[in-house]
DNA sequence: ACAGAGGGTAGAACGTGTTTCAATTCTACA
DNA sequence: TGTAGAATTGAAACACGTTCTACCCTCTGT
């Protein structure tokens, strides 16, 4: 097993490894963008990233780890661009809000890339388990980082931890709801206020 | 479009054909039960049920209806047994953790079925819809029944649907971590307990 | 210089979900 | 009873994720 895997998969290997990945990840995502997770065919992604099928699938072992790993490279970025900011808001639950809002609203401006990226989320099974911990870990991180106001990782509680947890379920469920047609853009936002403020309460 | 469709799906259609729906979920839940997802193979299911391939298309369009409408109808069975009783627990929250401990427990006996039913259930799209929903109602359904103790469907709270609805998500979360091997079945119930007892106070 | 190894490429091949179609059987109704 | 239309069948074909094969580069250690 030599596939980049794991936290360090951006930065391992040679630079032109780092290129083709970084290739492969684009191409997925734009993809995506257009048709959202029919569009995204290995054959295609191959072509458009410029490597072939063999290689690509020696990066991502299945078109769920892809698009998985897209997500991921997405977090990453809306992370690192926010990660010293403030957040704004005077209470948990405004703060909480404030930042899963903008998050929301985000995903829903590209609704066929969010389409594509959280079906495979969902339906990734026990071998995705790592991309899934580091997606997973990333959005505990976010809301903790809100709840709590504070940029650094202060020590959550067991109880904060147990909320964030199941904040992060509604949203989930409510993003899941909405990508299936099942729920309006705005009963996303509702739903999760509404958990929000059962749980700090 | 003449398949049979939604609510009144097993009631549709002459008796021939509610046999065969009735073999065909047969043939899927079996299969499910000992191979998982994968090993409902729409040939094999179709094969089991001694249906041609192009019946079972009709009955059901998609490998996802298919296992979703297997889900329906395991919940609506499981349903129908405990209907009437009463459920037991002092407290709404002993009554919801009695009803959802023992449907996970009911689940985790068949590992290789809910792993199937439940990626078919977090994959469904737009198209899937009607049963989606279906599904949902029922689920909601019970965990209301669990809340107000009450076998009737007794009018709740705005407040009281909205818990009930956070609940679900949680409890599908958590259902979904343990398929995917990321969570133990005893995680499933701590996880659950922890969101009742902080929305049930 | 050279052999070997590892990654890359092109393309065929395989498995399974889905579609299609001609032929047959069933069902309802005049 | 006869017949039109719907449902079913069997089998082939298609689409796309995934795997496999044969070959080519480019390094690296000797």
């Amino acid at each position: 097993m030599t596939t980049t895997t794991g936290t360090e998969a951006s930065s391992a290997g040679s630079a032109a490894q780092r290129e083709r990945r970084k290739r492969i990840l684009d191409a997925t995502i734009a993809l995506a963008s257009e048709g959202g997770f029919d569009a995204v065919q290995m054959r295609t992604v191959a072509d458009d990233a410029e490597v072939a099928l063999g290689t690509l699938y020696r990066y991502f072992p299945s078109k769920i780890h892809l698009l998985v790993s897209a997500l991921d490279r997405e977090f990453e970025r809306a992370e690192r661009r926010t990660a010293e900011l403030a957040v704004p808001g005077d209470t948990p639950h405004e703060r909480v809000m404030f930042i899963l809002g903008r998050t929301t609203a985000a995903l829903q401006k590209s609704p066929l890339l969010t389409e594509a990226m959280v079906r495979a989320f969902m339906f990734a099974d026990a071998s995705v388990a790592g991309e899934i911990h580091q997606v997973g870990t990333r959005l505990i991180t976010m809301i903790s980082r809100a709840m709590t106001g504070s940029p650094y990782h202060s020590q959550a509680t067991e109880e904060e931890a147990a909320i964030v947890r199941v904040i992060s379920d509604v949203w989930l469920a409510a993003l899941v709801g909405w990508v299936t047609g099942r729920t309006t853009a705005e009963d996303v936002e509702k739903q999760i206020d509404v958990a929000v403020r059962l749980l700090l309460r």
